[in-house]
DNA sequence: TATTGTTATACTCTATAACTATA
DNA sequence: TATAGTTATAGAGTATAACAATA
């Protein structure tokens, strides 16, 4: 036998997986802790400034229709405000409230760190992952939401 | 300004879903052309020699409650049967028909080729990537199914 | 008592289609 | 006509709880 035959296919996507899996579950746990679903804390964590619903459904890269929902449950605690927009009136903005500020600061914080945990390794091989999985993705690649797509 | 700066887990996080997102609409593209849900091509695939439901359960990381209609997906397209335990009446195999067999090796077959695109790297490389991605996972880790973890 | 598989039920996340109000 | 946002609805995919049959 030889000593390292070259990984399958298979193999590597399994570990891409299993490493997606746990940073998932980090992320998701993070989010509960503040008590937000996970899509509500994958939208609030893309707030910044001022977005259109319909940014944010580019964002989310789901359907526009998710977006009334979700936007509803951070309105709902109390998060975030639709503000009218004052050149158009069909467009909406999404304004974060002080509230929304915190958590939102809260959940980039925390979820940094929950991430640090699984990519504890030196600066080095930080920097080789980065550049191994940096060309297998096309550079204007973005997933699409539908599991089934 | 310096050349390279270590990366952030953001970062990281950011390309480890972009490159599994990749995957997963691979597999699920082969999947639905060999018209097969995602999860009944998940459990197809791991379905080799003769499984019980509940090894199935283990194997998809969900509970027992979710297998009998995934096994009845596959049972309607006439690619499993359930065969009763001779020595234990309670549990049923999970035997593969002949169709269930080619079908499984066309998963099998081009989920492989659809990963190898991904994947397109020389063998050097992969070596790499797969210890980096292996010093990410706990020996023992796997993932749980309920989103809300 | 514990385990295997099933059923009933509910929740989340996604989609499509039809609608409104604007542009 | 086209666009922003909403509503209604449906379909996956998950869970929990209660159940029957069996160990």
């Amino acid at each position: 036998m030889h000593a390292e035959s070259s990984p399958t296919s298979r193999e590597l996507l399994e570990l891409v997986f299993q490493v997606a899996g746990r940073l998932r579950e980090g992320f998701t746990r993070t989010a509960a802790e503040l008590d937000l679903p996970p899509t509500q804390a994958q939208a609030l964590a893309s707030l910044e400034g001022s977005a259109r619903m319909r940014d944010l459904a580019e964002v989310l890269a789901c359907d526009a229709s998710n977006v009334t929902g979700i936007v509803d449950g951070l309105e709902r605690r109390g998060l975030v405000t639709r503000q009218p927009d004052p050149a158009d009136r069909r467009v909406k903005h999404l304004v974060l409230t002080e509230e929304g500020e915190r958590r939102r600061a809260a959940l980039l914080a925390e979820s940094a760190r929950s991430a640090d945990e699984v990519f504890d390794l030196p600066e080095r091989d930080r920097l080789a992952l980065r550049d191994l999985l940096k060309s297998l993705v096309p550079a204007d690649w973005h997933a699409s939401c539908d599991p089934r797509q």
